[in-house]
Order: structure tokens, then C-alpha cells, then sequence
DNA sequence: AACGTTGAAATAGTTC
DNA sequence: GAACTATTTCAACGTT
């Protein structure tokens, strides 16, 4: 904790400020998102179903991953595949 | 509703995957945002200090906007201002 | 998740009731202070303009906490508080 | 919007603290039904499942109330009830 | 009266 | 596993 006294407040400004811009990018992203979802609904899709359908792909992806990731284990675990990455 | 039937699922689709690809930036944005936060605390900062300080700029902002859009109010309930824009 | 299976049904019962009675004080309040805000636009005070003086009020008593927080840290921090409460 | 200008702050100020008050106490009742859903959380009941039935009760009182009001209303239309109140 | 906007509230995820 | 943060969801409000 001893940079907080008053050593380094530049630093501290920095990492602070980086973090501000990214979070500002993180907003925009997320008006982004708002204005496909109204233009869709405006194309005659329900907003609460699509985000329903981006919920199940997400969890499809990560069920696939898992699968992949437990596949690899038996095969590193069966000399199929090497142990290093 | 008529779009859901099966006219047009192609345009759903993208729209889907167009909201997707955002979700997938706004990830990474976070992660970017986690990994600086750890840098920091790495430098002796404490991340909790931190987030208090970007909450209390953040709120500063909001709340000189907030005082500029009351004052904006006042004048033009006073007309001092047009209606419009 | 023992209790759910029908040990004590009746306990449930209180529970929830005691929640729809302060659910329903809840709306009670949400309704007088929508009368509150109709009486002082018959008066001739613009409900837009209350609400933004309101929100301001309440940032204003947010960020004096926030910043007492700040200090208080801060001060811990430095060794010149005890850890504890 | 003649009050605004400065005639009646006091007025203003009033109505206002009197919202303020309103919702200082709307916050508690939130408080105090957090704690309740804490409470029974620990006798084992699933706060998500608790919602779900007030969710439900809640719906079905509502459509008790339409079905009164419409009863009601054929009542009346049939002269089977007086119009006025 | 429906629509979009905004603010609160709950849930899920993360960190300690 | 407990606290805290962040995201998502839901409801209310103003607006058109």
C-alpha cells in the first residue's frame, strides 16, 4: 500500500484514465447492441425471444467447449495427444 | 410477427450474430479493464480505492451534466430559452 | 432443500405473506408519491423539473458518502485508522 | 409555471421533502423484504422459487379482479346491478 | 395508448 | 463460502 501515500499519483492517474476510455468503449458497444435489438424489432422480431436465442447459443458454445476440453483430457490422458500445450 | 414465421430467418441470423460479435468485444473489453486493475494492484494499488475513485469522477460528471440540463430547464420554463433545440 | 418437500409448507406460507404485505405497502407509497407530484403540478411546479432537483439532492448525498468513504480508506491505508470498526 | 419562478420555494421545497420521505421509506420496506427472502433462504426455501409464486399469485389475483370487473359489468349491463357506485 | 427511455432490483460471476 | 461487482432483467415514467 505504499503507493498510495503520494509517491506515484501519475501512475495511479494513468491506470485510472485507461480504465475510464474502456469503459467508455464498453458503453458504445452497448448502445450498439440496443440499436440492433430496435432494429429488429422494428423488422417485426421480439426482442425478449432473440436475447433468449443469443442465452441458449451461448450456453451451446460453452457445453461444447466443456465437451472439447474433457475430449482432450482423455486423450492427453491416453498418450493420444501431447501433455504440453 | 409475421417475420418469425419462416419468411425470414436469414435476417434474424444476422442480426443475432452481428449482436454476438458485440458481446464478444464487450468481453474483452472487460477482460482488458480486469487485466489493468490487476497491473495495478501489482504496483501497490488497491483496486477498491481505485473503483471509488472512478465511481466519485464518474458521478462528478453525471452531476454537472445533471445540474447544466436543470439550469437549461429553469431557463427555458423562464423564457430565457426556446423550446426547441 | 429439505424444508421444500412438504415438512413445513406453512412456514412458506408465512414467509411469503409477509412479503405481499410489504409489497403491497410498497405500491401504497409509490402511489402517494405520485399524487404528491400531481398536487404540485396543480400548483404550477413542473414534475420535471422536481424530479431533477430530487435526483441531484439524492447524488449529492451519495457522493458526500462516497468521498467519506474515500478519505476513510485512504486513512486506513496510511495507518492512521484502526483496521477494525 | 409561474410558481417556479420564484414565488413559492417554500411550497416547492415541501412537496419535495415529502417524495424524499416517501421514498426513504420505500427503501426500508426493499430492505426489509431482502431480509425476509435472507431469513428463509436459511429455513432452506429458494428465494428464486419464492418469486416465481408471488409472481404467480400475483397474476392470479389480477385476473380475479378482471373477471369481478367484467362479472360486474354484464351485471350492470343486464340491470342486474345499479350503474353508479 | 404504445413506445422508448431510464432507473431499480435480482442474478450471476468473481475475488478474497 | 462470503462479499462484492457487474450484467441482465424488469418495472415505471415520460413522451409522442
Amino acid at each position: 500500500m505504499t503507493a498510495v501515500g503520494g509517491i506515484a499519483p501519475d501512475i495511479l492517474k494513468q491506470y485510472i484514465e485507461r480504465i475510464e476510455r474502456l469503459e467508455l468503449e464498453k458503453m458504445q458497444i452497448t448502445e450498439n447492441i440496443r440499436d440492433i435489438f430496435a432494429a429488429a424489432k422494428i423488422d417485426g422480431f421480439d426482442p425478449k425471444v432473440m436475447r433468449q436465442v443469443i442465452k441458449i447459443r451461448k450456453m451451446d458454445a460453452q457445453e461444447r467447449n466443456e465437451q472439447e476440453a474433457l475430449l482432450d483430457t482423455y486423450q492427453k490422458a491416453l498418450g493420444m495427444l501431447p501433455d504440453f500445450e
